[in-house]
DNA sequence: CTGTTAGCGCTTTCAC
DNA sequence: GTGAAAGCGCTAACAG
């Protein structure tokens, strides 16, 4: 035996099944007495409304798509604390999916979700080129979070990585660190904007000719292997600028590995203020950026468009902060303190 | 002008609109010229099935719903790489959902995945009650994962959290330590038999009277809780056994508070063995769930009633495993070193 | 308030 | 191979 439909609780109840459908939907005009009965028989019968059926006929879902580009990065769980709180309290549900850093795996979780026709959609730091993206903000309002925009379709919020980033050596030039070195995010969202705002702030620090950047990507295995390339060759830095918090803990597990105390042997700054650089034990300085604050956002562009509220794109860019913790300080100038080479 | 249908691209193409049907499912007897005109024409409107009308009438919607208990806690990215695996290679899409650790809003999810009409539901570490699960599973085919279950309805793959905490006090206990403590998972899934896993190993090494628990929560906050309530009264323990990698993260920020150092003053170990956990920089001694393979055979058992292969309930328990990094050592014998009351 | 009716976009027989 | 027709479960008029 199927499921049991409108139907099948309307003859159960002896009522039409538009009854049971204004029951269901919470109908203002149906007497007490009939909505009681049909809820008591949908409840016997283990009625459930059929959104497939519901969202066919209404043309609309009632549906929000958030696309993650790594599950494992803490800052997206964050924004999705946002993201989940405001459309909740605008009356969108919510489903996620992932891509897992792979871009094959994100266009399809990407299709997925066009397919089950979500009304909106928030991509969150995706990989995919900006072409797909573009293509798909013309079947419904698209806004990126924690990645640049400058198209004319898609809304973005993203915080101010060229200025978080000169935080972040301004932080370090101010404690007496010349040779400041970062740790890239490889292709990450906001990666290049990051690495540029390092470049010009070293340069307008006058430490253009100490700048080193070196390969790395927002994981805990980009730091690592950041510090590696940093740490075998050439001059080693005395600060370490890494692209995100992920990639500055491994750069501390990585720092730890040669021999190398933080603060005192070498400062390291991350980016993000997720909640794992504010754990003590971890008690990382880094850039801040809002990030529930930017899911709320986010889903509150994605409901303009659908409101038909705004046509222009917007693109928000969020003021980044400081937060000094415990893994930076003046640089010592004592060299033999050194361990490692 | 609304999005286009099949009927659009069937008159555009000059073909009737089962033949278009025909082509997007990618049936073999088709001509290849006719092939070659719909998938044009259908590129041409920017046409994408549609998955509601699609569903409705199959009947099915090839949907896994994966409700997750906690998005910040890196043991469920683990879990659901392998699900996503898993699913993909049996032609499952997925689609997640979250209540953040709070029961009205992954009630609220699980609705929203039923009346979607997911094929089958994952959970991991509700903090649903059984009965609203066991309900879930007489819709659809239901597996919990990471929390126990003896339903006959409901599958579940988890770890033995009685075993894991044996390994964890076991290892402690051949350190030396005798003042272990645990700092529980509160309500959390497996909580309560990681909790009587401790106090049974407890036991068995003549450590009764030892025995202490404090109420935790699987997250860093719990952890750090759990150190203040161990710490500010009673005798201090030598080693402490967290309730997962997150709370051990919070014990070793809030020991580094007190001035405790790990491992010399007091030696922690964690539980999942999440990427976290293995940092060098955290570096913590833990025992190991092997996770992303519970995601995927998580899959497995759902797909297995999904096929009708199978009415009775499985419930799987893997064995944990420990493993052993730089949170633990031999405890120091010397009290005067504790620099903390 | 209640029942009837006409689809939503698509798949699936079943003739041709 | 191809086209016509009959719904999937539900909502939204509309007339009683």
């Amino acid at each position: 035996m199927s499921r049991p439909t409108i139907i099948d609780v309307a003859k159960r109840a002896g009522v039409s099944k538009s009854l049971v459908s204004l029951v269901m939907r919470g109908a203002p005009n149906v007497s007490e007495e009939k909505r009681q009965r049909v809820l008591g028989v949908a409840a016997d019968l283990g009625y459930r409304p059929n959104a497939v059926a519901r969202s066919l006929v209404r043309q609309r879902t009632n549906l929000l798509g958030v696309l993650l580009s790594d599950l494992h990065n803490p800052f997206f769980a964050e924004v999705i604390d946002g993201i989940q709180a405001e459309a909740a309290e605008r009356g969108y549900r919510t489903i996620i999916g992932t891509g897992d850093r792979v871009e094959l795996s994100e266009a399809r979780a990407l299709d997925t979700m066009l397919e089950l026709r979500t009304e909106g959609l928030i991509l969150a730091s995706p990989i995919l080129p900006m072409r797909r993206i573009a293509e798909a903000s013309r079947e419904v309002p698209t806004v990126l979070v924690a990645r640049g925009s400058r198209s004319a379709s898609v809304d973005s919020v993203a915080n101010d990585d060229t200025a978080g980033a000169a935080l972040a050596v301004g932080h370090l030039a101010s404690l007496g660190h010349r040779r400041i070195a970062h740790i890239d995010g490889g292709d990450g969202a906001g990666s290049r904007e990051r690495r540029r705002g390092y470049e010009r702030a070293m340069e307008r620090h006058g430490l253009a000719g100490e700048a080193r950047v070196v390969a790395g990507s927002y994981t805990e295995e980009g730091g690592w292997k950041g510090v590696r390339a940093l740490f075998s060759r050439g001059r080693a830095p005395s600060a370490v600028f890494a692209a995100n918090d992920l990639a500055a803990i491994g750069t501390l597990s990585a720092l730890a590995e040669r021999g190398l105390s933080v603060p005192e042997d070498v400062s390291v700054v991350g980016y993000d203020n997720t909640a794992l650089a504010a754990a003590h034990h971890i008690h990382l300085t880094t850039v801040d950026q809002p990030r529930p604050e930017m899911g709320r956002t986010a889903v509150r562009l994605v409901l303009e468009r659908l409101d038909g509220k705004r046509r222009a794109a917007r693109h928000l860019l969020m003021p980044p902060s400081l937060v000094v913790r415990g893994t930076t300080a003046p640089p010592s100038n004592a060299p033999g303190k050194r361990r490692s080479r």
